[in-house]
DNA sequence: TTACAAATAGAAATAATTTCTGTTTAGATC
DNA sequence: GATCTAAACAGAAATTATTTCTATTTGTAA
């Protein structure tokens, strides 16, 4: 069993042939993708298929914790494939490889929920990294020499 | 001369009347605006405002430094007036109060670029706080009492 | 006062996102 | 395996955010 499908199930959501290909699609390509590209993939699995179920999943499988959704200032949003396991919930944070699109979990976190920070009693945050992973650094030497 | 004035004029920048009421109004609010509501204000004040003016004077005016864009995930885009000092172009975040909007400066950070992170070479990073601050607490303690 | 780069308005295109309604389907239960 | 029901679905259409473009106006330095 599929890990993204036991935090569907686990739930209480159905596994359907739609959200089954998104994991698979996200499986696959190991990058941020955009509703619209979601929806791309998708006509090539199924005859129909519109965009407002696709914004759906996409939530969904964000709030059963398979996907994450990327922050930023990106004029489309976009989502990757939150790397925790299943038996982990604990807090983190990503970091995307600006190159090739890859994921890595980060742990670490100076920041927690009921912390005072200048006067402030802190309730939420979003953080969100971006750097080149070794691969593609090792590449770009590659490239210059 | 007012602070965002010097930052406007250190940039090279014209102080038009739209950008100074622009500055007038983020002071005087003190708290996150859309590009909407600037709109709304302007209207008051001029005849006539268009929309893409203000998109494009809110960018200008995040480029040097006298707002700064709002990131996370709300629908509309929110700007703030950035409270750092003219003199102090460090690196630092905000904290906002999700109840009355109140802008703090958080100057610690445990990222900057270069650092090594999980085999990233970390490139940028957006932290956006969000919390209550003390005059809001109290003001929901009187009202419990 | 003049000249010119920068800033402006406004129309219109573009694109993202949501709402709504009626139909279909996954999966629990019999 | 058949049945049932809440959940998931499609698609149309509305809504709203954002950008592009062009012609005109204006702040500011000389």
């Amino acid at each position: 069993m599929n890990e993204a499908y036991t935090l569907i199930k686990a739930a209480g959501l159905k596994l359907t042939p739609r959200r089954q290909e998104m994991v698979a699609l996200f499986l696959h390509t190991q990058k941020p993708l955009s509703p619209l590209e979601v929806q791309d993939h998708l006509k090539l699995h199924f005859r129909q298929c519109g965009l407002p179920g696709v914004y759906r999943n996409l939530e969904t499988l964000v709030d059963c914790g398979v996907l994450f959704r990327l922050a930023g200032f990106a004029r489309e949003r976009s989502y990757a494939l939150c790397c925790r396991p299943v038996h982990e919930h604990h807090h983190h944070h990503h970091i995307i490889c600006s190159s090739c699109g890859k994921v890595g979990q980060v742990d670490v976190c100076g920041y927690h929920e009921g912390m005072m920070i200048k006067g402030f009693r802190l309730v939420s945050h979003v953080v969100q990294l971006s750097g080149i992973c070794d691969s593609c650094v090792s590449k770009e030497k590659e490239n210059f020499s």
